[in-house]
DNA sequence: TGTTTTAGTCAGCCTCTCTGATTAAAGTAG
DNA sequence: CTACTTTAATCAGAGAGGCTGACTAAAACA
């Protein structure tokens, strides 16, 4: 079987799952809002660092901000550093979704590790850590 | 780090590639349509049974299929068996992409068990079909 | 025979993503 | 200090890919 379902399966069911946990939890959001929301630092930040840590164009993620803004996810600031710029922030309202994700990898993870044993589970990550260094262009 | 994140790294990786390399072959075709191309049998496929090999709907398929059509990579001929259903077979044009993408899947398989080395990567096929058996939902 | 299921299509809509052009602020070279 | 270039963000328009709902025709079943 071709290695690249055999990673894609497990990321899908992972993937679905949270989204299920965090709009079960009332996060009303979709899975393209919840990537860009994921990457937004304790302090806020810009659109184009957005952009680029989802991969996708700054439209794009400004698209996404605006909905974000509009369900009261997010907010924008303006920049104190940089007339051009704006802050995108989370708001106290998103604040919750964090840790319902978190829980529900959490339960994954002690699933997977159930089923597959523990040494089986270290070596998986060990080996896709070390696949990182060569397929991840973000480092 | 995120499991989600480590499985999905190189599993985006190896897609891109992939699709890259059939392009480049001068197949023409989207990663959605590539997606249907790739699960229709050596003597075709029901429309129906597509849609849910690759979990979209009807409708989803039909619309790639006509696409594949157009293009002349896939043809519809009658079902003997059923009247309502007709057979979405792979053309002659097509056929050539198949070994483009199997040899960039063996190229990238080799430079990946050459940086994690052969041990790891059996460990992490070996683990991730172990987790095939809890994450897919076709089995 | 009449009802229900199944295969596929038609119509319409939404989300996500892109390219290209534009505005305003910042940075830089003369 | 001024003119040019770069950068942050937005506006406008388009297209791909996905969905739900309604429908037709053939098959299966009671």
């Amino acid at each position: 079987m071709n290695i690249g379902l055999l990673l894609y399966i497990p990321y899908r069911d992972l993937e679905n799952r949270i989204m299920a946990a965090v709009t079960g939890a009332g996060f009303d959001v979709t899975l393209a809002q919840a990537r860009v929301l994921q990457r937004i630092g304790p302090d806020g930040t810009r659109l184009t660092e957005l952009a680029e840590a989802a991969q996708v164009t700054k439209q794009t993620a400004g698209f996404l901000v605006d909905q974000l803004e509009k369900l009261g996810y997010v907010e924008r600031v303006p920049d104190p550093t940089d007339g051009r710029a704006r802050l995108v922030r989370v708001t106290e309202k998103a604040k919750g979704a964090t840790p319902v994700a978190e829980a529900e990898i959490a339960r994954i993870e002690a699933e997977w590790e159930q089923h597959i044993g523990k040494r089986r589970m270290a070596q998986l990550r060990e080996a896709l850590e070390k696949l990182g260094e060569i397929t991840d262009p973000y480092r």
